[in-house]
DNA sequence: ATCATATTGGCACCCAGTGCCATTTGCAAT
DNA sequence: ATTGCAAATGGCACTGGGTGCCAATATGAT
């Protein structure tokens, strides 16, 4: 992440990510499938934690609202880390390789949401409606992030990220 | 396209592309980025279409409503092209790399759709809420061509297409 | 026919990603 | 401590995408 910062992401070749860790470049490229999941860091393990929430939302709870309380509940992190955060998610946003990928990395996310959306439904998660809830539940987090991200550094807050997932989730039924 | 079909995306490499297309591999990529761009063809001319189709949209039109309409519109094409038009989406959705290129061959596509939902609202293009339901709409489109393909070969109908569209457009407000 | 300009092709190069195999490391059983 | 084995690591060579550079070729107006 410091190299990516410095340097740039597409000017930062793995060679040096490599060095900079202190392992080879194949070694690197066994605990990462390519460069781009590098700054996803831990992404993937977090999705667990994600199911887990899923569970223990009250069956009462519009889909909408059960909806909204999970993308808060997964984009939550201690206020500490709130400057790496936002570093990180603006590395994704903005480097176009990176973006791309993103689609890719939201796979077992929106597999997750689709999941959830489908054992409300009682159909099947690959069934229609469950698949276009993931994918705009992604569009509502990838937007949402998009104006956190053009807030000034010192509005940045938690809360205010939150906000606008809350407010994202209002254009869904 | 050819190539694609029978030896799968990855393993044609663009070099047997251009041989193919009677260009050198230099003088392909003058006209096409990168390789996923290849499959993609003359998507991005087709945005300027669906502009001009949202400027006919009756303003009485429930966003909701337009936004089928309109999602309709740009998936119309001759029933004679469905059989290739399935390939072409079906290698786009099922190949990984070409899956992850689309969030940015959508990208136009999808200011487009912002830019119609922020004149509805009297917001920025770049607002929160249009961003979003641009997103949404690109999932809209993927889970209605994936369900699509997912149906055998003879049931594929455009009809078919546009009833899925419209049935996933009911999960906005 | 001439000349300016745009298109093309060839070449060399950088970098991401992978298969293969030798080497090293960690760890268990004795 | 020593042996032995499996896992992790590193080196190397190779494939393939993408690009900068420059020469060659085609295009089209005068």
């Amino acid at each position: 992440m410091e190299l990516f910062a410095t340097r740039g992401y597409s000017s930062t070749n793995v060679e040096d990510i490599a060095a900079a860790a202190g392992i080879s470049r194949r070694t690197l490229f066994r605990y990462y499938p390519n460069k781009a999941a590098i700054p996803w860091g831990e992404f993937s393990d977090q999705i667990a934690v994600m199911r887990e929430h899923f569970v223990l939302i009250d069956d009462a709870l519009p889909l909408r609202d059960a909806l909204s309380d999970a993308l808060v509940f997964f984009n939550t992190f201690p206020a500490s880390e709130t400057r790496v955060h936002r570093a990180r998610m603006r590395l994704l946003l903005d480097e176009p390789e990176l973006q791309a990928h993103s689609v890719l990395m939201y796979s077992d996310w929106r597999a997750a949401i689709a999941e959830f959306v489908a054992g409300r439904r009682g159909e099947a998660t690959i069934a229609l409606i469950p698949l276009a809830v993931a994918h705009a539940a992604q569009g509502i987090a990838m937007s949402s992030y998009q104006a956190w991200l053009s807030l000034p550094e010192d509005e940045g807050s938690q809360e205010a990220l939150h906000g606008y997932l809350q407010k994202a989730c209002e254009i869904l039924d």
